[in-house]
DNA sequence: TGTACATCAGTGAACGCGCGTTCACTGATGTAC
DNA sequence: TGTACATCAGTGAACGCGCGTTCACTGATGTAC
């Protein structure tokens, strides 16, 4: 609590934000702390070395991420008693959500540390790989629920299609950087909801 | 040509793998030389600056790509002459070919640079923002075609349609990478083709 | 054919700077009795 | 209430190493006349 916790918390704060522009190798011990106010002795003091550093931004993140989750469907659930729909309500909530992010989404950490794997000890890999099947766990368990009620129009499987919703904000995330279109990535979720659309909701016959 | 290029393209390739595995910015020109075996002065005769590395590294990595979605999308067209089978039939090859990767995919350069894009100047970013732009245009040829002949059945832009393809490429490398399933990407590009057959494929009546 | 010069593909040594990490120490606050 | 001790949240100085970049130089091959 106090203090000290509000300075690791803005190291971190710092750090993710550096990480997700220049990678994780590039980003400095020195310019944390320089940005942070603090001594190098004062950042090993809350992290023993870098890679701490790592593992609790991407404990951090994938924390903040489910937190997110959980609102924005729990909210959609609130707003239809149908799974289909109330999923379909979550990816627009989803959707809007980023588009109301002035700057576009800073990044993902997941994908930064799976495209610099090399630098990271066993611990941060496979906290990385946790979180994405946490999230097919989540949105397995939504697909089930829809494909009990609605009959699939094309064969798939559910983790492909759970997985397909991770896959999504990534690559949005990716396209919308590169291009500098922050809109980008809401544009691919609510296609990746027209297709849930198309696949599960009957046709008006 | 002769010796000079192939000592050229060797650093290309080796800079490559270690730039996917570990960022730009980790990645040193000592332990590039190391493995080519020629000296730092070496590698400065090659490239003026690190920076020039990495606009060679993104130009040749944007032209093998345009090569083999000529190769694919050319070889489906010879399959079938109807725009939606030859983009689905396309889209299938382009599966197979990833599933045969035996390691996986190694990694999109576009998808680290835009991760690392404090660590580039102008001409690298641009690059980058050209290469998607040319796939876009690539692909929403396929779907003006498709358009055209088959009606959609959900109103979607084409050009959103068109950026997807890029998009669960890129999404589909970040999952297989980090959870280790290189299968992962070829499951989600199948996705896609199900949505594409889902929205153009007129209904069995 | 000989010779002068140019270009190519590098070598070798040196540069200063910033990196991650260690270590002994410190002043403020909390806790036990 | 006083005092002894422990813990917290750092400081300050130093370490050796590797980084990107520069510079003067070189031996082999190509070209002009």
């Amino acid at each position: 609590m106090g203090k000290s916790q509000n300075k690791r918390e803005q190291i971190l704060e710092i750090a993710e934000r550096a990480v997700l522009a220049k990678g994780f190798g590039a980003t400095s011990i020195e310019e944390i702390i320089a940005e942070a106010g603090i001594t190098k002795s004062g950042f090993f003091y809350h992290f023993k070395d870098k890679n701490e550093l790592a593992l609790a931004l991407i404990n951090r993140y994938i924390d903040q991420d489910d937190a997110l989750f959980d609102e924005i469907f729990n909210r959609a659930d609130e707003l239809s008693s149908d799974p289909l729909h109330s999923f379909l309500i979550g990816l627009k909530l989803l959707a809007e959500m980023l588009d109301n992010l002035p700057e576009g989404h800073p990044g993902c950490l997941v994908a930064t540390f799976c495209y610099q794997e090399r630098l990271f000890n066993k611990d941060v890999i496979l906290r990385n790989k946790e979180g994405l099947l946490s999230w097919r766990t989540r949105f397995r368990g939504h697909f089930e629920k829809i494909a009990e009620k609605y009959p699939a129009r094309d064969p798939v499987e559910l983790d492909h299609l759970a997985d397909m919703l991770s896959s999504t904000i990534e690559g949005g995330i990716v396209l919308s950087k590169a291009m500098g279109k922050p809109k980008t990535l809401s544009q691919q979720i609510m296609l990746m909801r027209s297709y849930v659309r198309l696949l599960f909701e009957p046709v008006p016959s």
